[in-house]
DNA sequence: ATTAATGCAAATTCTTTGCACTAAA
DNA sequence: TTTAGTGCAAAGAATTTGCATTAAT
């Protein structure tokens, strides 16, 4: 699976949306790509001096809501901005490294009934994130760690 | 079960960590309980005007640490505060008129098991909040809108 | 040509910090 | 007393807004 998804497809989704192709989107788009797997807004306004600060928000939270990228709840609180792999999926998150993982087998159907007809709650979606650290990490620590 | 603990009992947890029980400390455990559900540190600030902004930022993080709080992210991203019941639990957020509902029958327990596995992380947490409409507003919406 | 989109700078919002002062133990 | 805790005001961060200008169609 690609990281994300082709300037193409993009393009034409903007278009799709009677949304004009210009310059700082695609500049923003660019540095996405370059920015690695996460970003905040301050990662991308570094990278394009060129584009204004407003520009970059703006564009941000547009490709949020296009759904191009996602948001990524961290440990500590904070949010961050990501390739989205589009609909319904979580992320497996590493405290130490901060690589992530998506992952889609997101067995939390059975929960989300049993809450319903609990609480007559009617559920129109849910937010998950897991936190650990990836096979690399856990693995480094392990063999450093001292007996306690 | 009671919406939040005894404030004897957490005077007892404060001073348990070496820490003074003070008149401003007090002051945002009342506010909070007299916030609603949840709050933010706006909310509180603006009930106290007598205690310093500084104070309430941290007092709130004090609480937060000694879980006396909760963080809640609610749909749009942000966070807010919340009487936490400590321990692991998740809360079901109405969109609507935002009223929260915890719960702990987190059954997440076997598709993280399963995550571990598939992917070599090593599973330490992880954060679910569910989005719907509490039975009320589920009610009141279905009844009042016309047909599409 | 039209008007969506931009850049800038100022304004907001939210939170933290430095430091002299206050009050809990 | 002692020093943790406070209030204030100022500093910082992160983000948004107003508006004249620019550029995509």
């Amino acid at each position: 699976m690609a990281k994300h998804p082709s300037l193409a497809a993009i393009v034409q989704r903007l278009e799709d949306r009677g949304l004009r192709v210009t310059a700082p989107r695609l500049a923003v788009l660019a540095a996405a790509a370059d920015a690695g797997d996460q970003f905040s807004a301050e990662d991308i306004e570094q990278r394009l001096p060129q584009v204004g600060r407003a520009t970059v928000f703006r564009t941000l939270k547009l490709l949020l809501e296009m759904d191009v990228f996602c948001r990524v709840l961290r440990d500590d609180g904070s949010l961050r901005y990501r390739w989205s792999r589009r609909g319904h999926h979580h992320h497996l998150i590493c405290n130490d490294c901060g690589a992530i993982e998506d992952f889609t087998g997101c067995d939390v159907g059975g929960l989300l009934g049993e809450l319903a007809r609990r609480t007559g709650f009617s559920v129109d979606g849910h937010w998950l994130e897991v936190y650990g650290r990836c096979a690399a990490c856990a693995g480094r620590t392990s063999a450093l760690a001292p007996a306690p």
